[in-house]
DNA sequence: GCATCATGTTGTCACTGACTACTTCCAGTC
DNA sequence: GACTGGAAGTAGTCAGTGACAACATGATGC
């Protein structure tokens, strides 16, 4: 009965049967057991593609993190104003935190973990990568106060966004929807971090 | 060998070491037989307090909650300036923050669960009502420019705050200690909020 | 002094993750 | 075209876990 002997691409088909499990279940209910009774092969199989549940949690993290990466990169990379771009870059990191929360919790918890792999620390530093750039380089166009560390502004600004994520997950936001969120702190950090009306427009 | 058989208080004894537990290995690692071990009680003692599981880490949850509240109204009730307050309030949120890392984690993941207690959910709004109400008293003050919504400006400022916290929790501040990072935060909420000058000081 | 009940106890069950030993398939070599 | 070694899957087993059932203990109120 080697009906799917050969899976082909196991590894795969488990990191988006994971995937999907822990979207609709979470974090806690993933069972290498059922992801392989989800995926046709033996309870054994996957041990051969992740060492433990946990090389599986990684696996899945570091998967996230490229791809949110990939997303806040790509919106930094859209030509326009600071302004735009800075609302792109926000609004690309909200999304996928609200498209992906259980997901996005589980690369914060495994991430910070004592013994995470450097490739998933390095990834872990993608994204507030991006906003130290943008912001380090807009300050230098004048477009952003020139007094204040550009590192110091991306964390703070950072911080805000992926707060009003967590809010958004958490369902916190008391009837207001992600987007008037989103902008409502964009506007406020856009305004603190003094830039000029004509940057702005 | 009932040696401890009539535990007193197991209940406490239980979320004492299940915190403990907690902060030192994550939720996954979370056994109830282990914390039975821990408490010189047969492994089916918890059951007699917990349901379950789930019910210590809602258990749990709540307890935090309650005390990230009372940290959070102490905070709010010191007098002085809004600033002074408003400063407070917010390292009040990030010191629980930081010092209960896994416990906040697993007080938002549990507070959103679809079936979470009534009574969670209600301390889950306590922290936040604590900062609506700060903002609309001082903006009925003239403390805060009158044109924005209270509760949009509290959820951006909570928003902003809890994003320190959780980029302390994550490692990610890169060098700046957490009191800087909180305070940079509060610097430019304040700023952008609108303080007037003589409120500040 | 006795019934009641909360708070323990032991025993058992199915499920999980990890491990070891095996089978099957494929690709390269002589 | 048979032989060999490795990669990928299989089966079986083990201890640990959460849940449950049946029973024991001891404090409390009448």
């Amino acid at each position: 009965m080697s009906a799917a002997y050969h899976h082909e691409n196991l590894r795969e088909t488990l990191l988006e049967l994971a995937e999907r499990s822990v979207q609709r279940s979470g974090v806690e209910a993933l069972s290498l057991r059922q992801l392989a009774r989800d995926a046709n092969v033996s309870h054994a199989a996957p041990a051969r593609h992740f060492r433990d549940r946990r090389a599986l949690l990684d696996a899945l993290a570091l998967d996230g993190f490229q791809r949110l990466n990939r997303a806040m990169a790509d919106a930094a990379a859209t030509p326009g104003t600071f302004d735009a771009r800075f609302r792109a870059i926000a609004s690309a990191y909200v999304t996928f935190a609200v498209d992906n929360a259980a997901l996005l919790g589980l690369m914060y918890t495994v991430k910070h973990e004592a013994d995470a792999s450097d490739a998933l620390v390095e990834a872990g530093r993608g994204s507030l990568r991006a906003a130290v750039e943008l912001i380090a380089e807009a300050q230098a166009a004048g477009a952003v106060t020139a007094g204040d560390d550009p590192e110091r502004l991306a964390l703070v600004a950072f911080a805000s966004v992926h707060g009003v994520a967590a809010l958004a997950t958490g369902d916190l936001l008391d009837g207001v929807s992600v987007a008037e969120a989103t902008d409502a702190t964009v506007d406020l950090l856009l305004r603190a971090i003094g830039v000029t009306q004509t940057a702005r427009d």
